[in-house]
DNA sequence: GTCTATAGTCGGATAGAC
DNA sequence: GTCTATCCGACTATAGAC
């Protein structure tokens, strides 16, 4: 691929779809998905709009594949620390890492607003979310396996309710972004695993290895 | 008010305007704040386009409008409930019962993603949505007055996180409507209110026969 | 691959008749 | 208060030059 071969002086497919994608992002997060069109995107990344309607077919093309792209940098950059958590507490400080990141800032938000008038978006968020909801899946199950209730929790509904917060804490962060709400949020986060994983461990106190009852099965491996 | 001296035949402006609040709910609720126009809020409604500029002087001042309004039906609805809750079971159930309210579902998220590209929704919203922030607020605040940790936890943290979990529950909901995923949810969150209450107990128990596993925080007691 | 120009559509908003 | 008619701007999308 990027053959290269072309007129030169001018960049590779690759280099410009990138470039749009990445302006989309900005779009996305300084304009919401209402102002995000394909003039203010162009308007944005310095490129003529007809480009975007060249790479990717059109703007409902193109928020999918920016989902997608987004969905797959954010995998790269967070895999290998939520494949090592454990503890609930380290969860927190991964959400509050990833929240600090600029670029992830409300775009997710905004584009699963934009699902809701765009059935093609729609199916097409879905595809770009499923390898991420995978890895907090993951570490939801092992956050959990580390107490006695390893079994008696759905974790597939709790790793969709940590999405869900963190969903809607990008979204009520664009009402004041000024504010520092969040910033004091995430520090109540940390207090209040610190507090659970204490009760748990008062629970489950460490004279008797074999936490509670014994569950025997369903305990996923998953390798690395 | 009301004065209903006019030419008769016709609708007084209370009732219009009661009409296309309701038609803008719901083309939020179906169409996503993309899709809510000043021309498809008029069709679904049935009502001419011009109203809605006459009435609220353009499409934002009727977002704003709607939003008002059912901030405070939704508040007048749950004021009482949530004025008498003192447990975290009984939140969750609060909770689970205005998700199924199917006129909430979506439109306050999807109201908040159209903040982003409208400075003048944005500070509309703050305002309609400062009365329920301080019902949730208080009820979150008598919840955790009777736990040992009443003092140690922020509780405008916890509300705002409260409500950004539901909004995000809402926006995730848009991605396959048609699943089962939230009543699952909400029974899940209702398995893990009841297991915190338990822990609770156990750590603070009523007649303190166990001499305290003792959180290593700051804990206050102050129970009111 | 990228640009200019433009066709065609839709949405916000207003003027003026009723 | 409500309706029709309409202007204007912004948007998606494409054709065709380079």
């Amino acid at each position: 691929m990027a053959t290269r071969l072309s007129t030169q002086a001018n960049q590779t497919g690759e280099e410009t779809r990138a470039k749009i994608i990445n302006a989309t992002l900005e779009t996305l997060r300084d304009e919401g998905i209402v102002g995000t069109t394909a003039r203010a995107i162009a308007r944005k990344g310095d490129f003529n709009q007809a480009l975007i309607f060249y790479h990717f077919g059109g703007v409902t093309g193109l928020l999918v594949a920016a989902a997608c792209t987004e969905g797959e940098q954010r995998s790269a950059r967070y895999a290998e620390r939520l494949e090592n958590i454990t503890s609930l507490h380290e969860l927190v400080g991964v959400a509050r890492e990833l929240h600090d990141e600029e670029q992830a800032e409300g775009t997710l938000a905004q584009l699963l607003a934009g699902a809701s008038s765009s059935p093609e978006l729609r199916e097409g968020l879905m595809g770009a979310f499923e390898p991420w909801m995978r890895l907090i899946e993951d570490a939801v199950e092992r956050v959990l396996s580390a107490t006695p209730y390893g079994e008696a929790f759905n974790s597939k509904d709790l790793s969709f309710a940590i999405t869900s917060l963190f969903l809607g804490i990008e979204l009520m962060h664009t009402l004041n972004p000024e504010s520092n709400q969040t910033s004091s949020l995430f520090r109540t986060f940390e207090q209040l695993a610190i507090v659970i994983e204490a009760m748990l461990q008062a629970v489950t106190p460490a004279t008797t290895p074999t936490p509670a009852p014994a569950p025997a099965k369903k305990v996923k491996k998953k390798k690395k």
